[in-house]
DNA sequence: ACTATCGTGGAAAGCGCATTCCCATTCTAT
DNA sequence: ATAGAATGGGAATGCGCTTTCCACGATAGT
């Protein structure tokens, strides 16, 4: 159907094999004048290499695999928008994949892109390797055959990867907050078989330990604004009707649970943050337009992207990189004066 | 490198053909024991089929083809979203292309998706195609090789899509701010090259006029968040050293440039709405989280997308669509009484 | 002037798979 | 019991391209 290369060898009058020595960056060149025939002819015929039968020839697919929990969610585009930005003129095509926060789609994912034979995958937002023996498998199935994998967010031993410090990113939150003026705090804790938020969590109610205070109360629900929304709805009935809400600083392992979580402040009509403190993690560029401007932990979530992106076209360079939050205290946990 | 389906075959002991139609849907379906010899050898091995070898083999790809301008605005990774969840398990994988605002690269990203024989192109955010001649060329071309089109947002005339009556939209909206008693306004009109935001403002405008009533100021800028963020200082600068500034509706033909003309207003500390009125157009989910609620036209931009890739793996069923969005008036844009 | 070397284009062999023939069985019908 | 039709597995071809490997003419070296 479409124009294929013989056809541009033919139309040109040469061989198939120079045509494709011209046409697609080979070692050898030949002659400037038989050149200028076949891009002529080419360019006459509308030709577009098959990338498909050049991956087979060639053995490499100039593809790349990235997976995320959900495309539409700023944390995962931002980060996707790092990777595409990384790949510039490289002529690598970026394959994407949502799980939808279903494990069992993310293992699909890999699969697929490992038919696809992508020459790397960024696993975003994964769930705790370690506990997943079957994507554990395919992975190191992939990188036996040469695939890269790049991870993000966990810290792997054997692959390669941006790693996230929450932990002492959280404890240095938890430490600004606490010289900020705030005393009593509350954490929605997302998912507890989420590294993510588990290392979040911990990391925060350690350095309160330390510090001689105690989280009032520690709310664990689905790593999301939807949990985060319940959760903090409970949380304010149950204080209600036990008298009344007393001021607190809520730590949400997420800027997408803090907006939740305001939601739910908001509904009861409770203001941030004279009655009740918010602060949350990543610093999505959504939270730029909330009033209050809302506390939390910068991640250059672009970056990551973009770093992740470079790592896995520069096959092999670069192997690890590990990157802390800055905290960034701003209206949502602003103290008056005095209290 | 990876295993292969000779190898596959060679450990059943049966030939490649016969592996070929147990583990790939074909028609013949080999007797059950032998499928089983094969598929336990397939599972031992660890075999994934080469998707590359395979399109050339089917020339079929089972790849689509989404471009974007900006894959992190939530307009479009809303309906990113959508076009993920319609491929559902379809095995159809998506292809990804931010074209960053540039034309050039969307020229770059159809080629791109062309050499990739993807079996369908999602468009979104694409200039006006009738002023781009390369372009259009382009798809012509793609279109005589079988491939599928899909455009969302301009109305083309032969090929499918997801068309958006912006016109019709934008005076529903307009007639319903008049009826809320809004007499004076200004227009954010974006880039009066592009389709999307001259029929917003057109719209708009046509339905003031015929309502004897017309813009204090009609504004051009970049079709972006920062864009209308400067048009929107520069006309409160305007408005001040002219004496003050009086009380207007500001219709931006986005939601994102909507936040952006905001922040101008709230950096210029002014009130939303006693002192300036703003509406935007989309309804992204992003404005579910801003205060006051904002005032929009709410299109369905995730079905948008749903619809888009179901048309793209419908291979020619349901050519068209037309949506209309439907005004939603909230806090930004409401009048106390008696003004 | 004659051989050794280089530069260049073409023929042909795959890359991994689907699929069309072809042939050997087994089954059905008479 | 036998001709004919199914049935099911295998050999071989081709999808569009890259890349050896060859052959041939031109150039250089002595």
């Amino acid at each position: 159907m479409a124009v294929r290369l013989t056809d541009v060898a033919n139309e040109a009058g040469v061989s198939l094999a120079t045509a494709s020595r011209v046409l697609n960056g080979s070692a050898r060149k030949p002659a400037v004048e038989i050149s200028d025939k076949v891009r002529a002819a080419a360019e006459k015929l509308g030709y577009f290499p098959n990338a498909q039968a050049q991956a087979l020839a060639r053995s490499t697919t100039k593809l790349i695999g990235l997976v995320v929990r959900d495309i539409a969610d700023p944390y995962f585009s931002t980060i996707a928008r790092g990777v595409q930005r990384s790949l510039g003129d490289s002529g690598v095509q970026l394959l994407l994949a949502s799980t939808e926060y279903d494990p069992e789609r993310e293992i699909e994912a890999v699969q697929a892109f490992m038919s696809q034979r992508t020459d790397a995958i960024i696993l975003s937002g994964s769930r705790s390797l370690g506990e997943n023996g079957q994507l554990l498998k395919l992975i190191e199935n992939y990188q036996e055959n040469g695939g890269q994998v790049m991870i993000i967010g966990q810290p792997m031993t054997d692959m390669g990867g941006i790693q996230i410090d929450n932990e002492a990113t959280a404890e240095h939150l938890a430490a600004e907050l606490i010289s900020a003026g705030h005393r009593r705090f509350v954490v929605l804790a997302g998912e507890a078989n989420l590294l993510t938020s588990r290392d979040r969590s911990n990391g925060f109610l350690e350095k309160l330990k330390r510090s001689g205070l105690d989280a009032e109360e520690v709310i664990s629900g689905p790593f999301s604004r939807e949990g985060a929304y319940v959760a903090m709805s409970d949380y304010l009935k149950r204080q209600k009707s036990a008298g009344g809400v007393h001021r607190v600083c809520v730590f949400c392992v997420s800027d997408v649970m803090a907006l939740g979580a305001i939601r739910a402040i908001r509904e009861n009509r409770l203001r941030i943050p004279e009655d009740i403190a918010v602060v949350g993690f990543d610093d999505i560029p959504t939270l730029i337009d909330i009033t209050p401007t809302v506390s939390t932990a910068r991640l250059p979530l672009e970056e990551i992207g973009k770093w992740a992106g470079e790592m896995a076209l520069n096959h092999g360079e670069l192997r690890k990189i590990v990157v802390s939050g800055v905290p960034v205290l701003r209206e949502s946990t602003q103290l008056a004066d005095g209290q």
